[in-house]
DNA sequence: GTCTATAGTCGGATAGAC
DNA sequence: GTCTATCCGACTATAGAC
């Protein structure tokens, strides 16, 4: 049986991906281990056998996402220190995190992360130690990441706390998109976000991003 | 037994509170009509009695976050109205605006608040009919609203499908400190969030956006 | 209006066949 | 490893006492 380079099997690949589609619809208690089970095309004591528990593949999903994260995001998080590098200027610092933001929007867009989120944003709101696993994963590294460069942005004109929360800020602008999908439909009419949507929506995120980054390099009064 | 002006008793009124709670954790299926009345100090068939079903409280619930999200945001939407009526200059329509986003972070940042978010979360990534209670008692009105003040300041640079885009991402610089609250917590090494934080997190808002509208009237180049 | 009692279904965990 | 069979508890909805 082939094994992908993460050593998931197929099977077990397709009972992580339906877990975290039912516990982030119903949560841990409310999905079920049968309907999760029949809807990987196998039987519950299979989950008992694999994972140990329900709550067993509950972990076991919370890392599926955030080793598909890591997949997603590693290649634009290398791109981004790379221009990072690159320069000691503020405006290499502004390119790389808008490297970023636009690759985390691209994501937060497409359908794929739509499971995911419903998943993760359950933790956030209610976190258990599944919230460990996720943060550990990718999060708390790019949070500390993208702070970093909007400090360097401020040429110290603002400390780390308050740069965590400007990165937060930023990040926001692009999780609505995806955390608000009901109201962003009914706020455009679309009925999904077509190519073009996903396009203007990302040039939004990323023109927001270099006002505010602008404005903390002083480019403009406060 | 005194009557609230909304004409919702208060034994109803802790029901539907605790029912906001539960099916916000648990969402519709998951909730229990049992711990709902049981949490509430009744039975289960009390809920049968008054609200016909499990479903029908769960949409009574809805019309419950929506007249209470209502009533905290009316005193700041006629604020606001008035900012923007008092003169036709662009710099009115920042103010009007900015009156809004800082009472819609207030409202976000405060406890109250969580229990509504997770309910409110769940239907806007899985909507139900419950959403059109939502959106159609608040947030329609105030997605429009913001949209219709992003036109104005922006002087016809940007028309009103990329001033919606615009405006819920200019929400989504508070949402996330609801919607994140875990990774918020984590970035920041807070407990909770204090007088203190919550005020850093305001004014953050209120800076980022200042910023956004600046570059949006074309006072930085894009 | 609020309660108890009951019917019928479905839940997770486990044991054991193969 | 994957299945069936079984245990026992919890669920919604309803009927009916008071």
């Amino acid at each position: 049986m082939a094994r992908t380079p993460a050593g998931i099997a197929p099977i077990d690949d397709r009972l992580l991906n339906t877990a975290i589609d039912h516990f982030g619809r119903q949560g841990l208690e409310g999905a079920s281990t049968r309907a999760i089970a029949a809807a990987a095309g196998t039987t519950m004591s299979s989950i008992t056998y694999h994972y140990g528990s329900k709550q067993g593949l509950y972990l076991a999903a919370a890392k599926h996402i955030a080793n598909q994260m890591g997949e997603r995001m590693t290649p634009a998080l290398a791109a981004s220190e790379s221009q990072s590098r690159a320069g000691e200027s503020s405006e290499a610092a502004v390119d790389a995190l808008l490297t970023i933001i636009d690759r985390f929007a691209e994501m937060l867009v497409h359908p794929e992360s739509a499971v995911w989120a419903r998943f993760i944003v359950r933790e956030q709101m209610e976190p258990t130690e599944a919230f460990d696993v996720l943060y550990g994963g990718l999060m708390g590294r790019l949070v500390g990441y993208l702070s970093s460069l909007v400090v360097r942005i401020s040429a110290g004109r603002c400390d780390d706390a308050e740069a965590r929360l400007k990165t937060l800020a930023i990040v926001g602008q692009a999780l609505v998109f995806r955390v608000a999908r009901a109201t962003l439909l009914r706020a455009t009419g679309w009925d999904d976000v077509a190519p073009a949507g996903s396009e203007a929506i990302r040039r939004v995120i990323r023109e927001h991003t270099r006002a505010i980054l602008s404005s903390v390099r002083g480019d403009i009064a406060p």
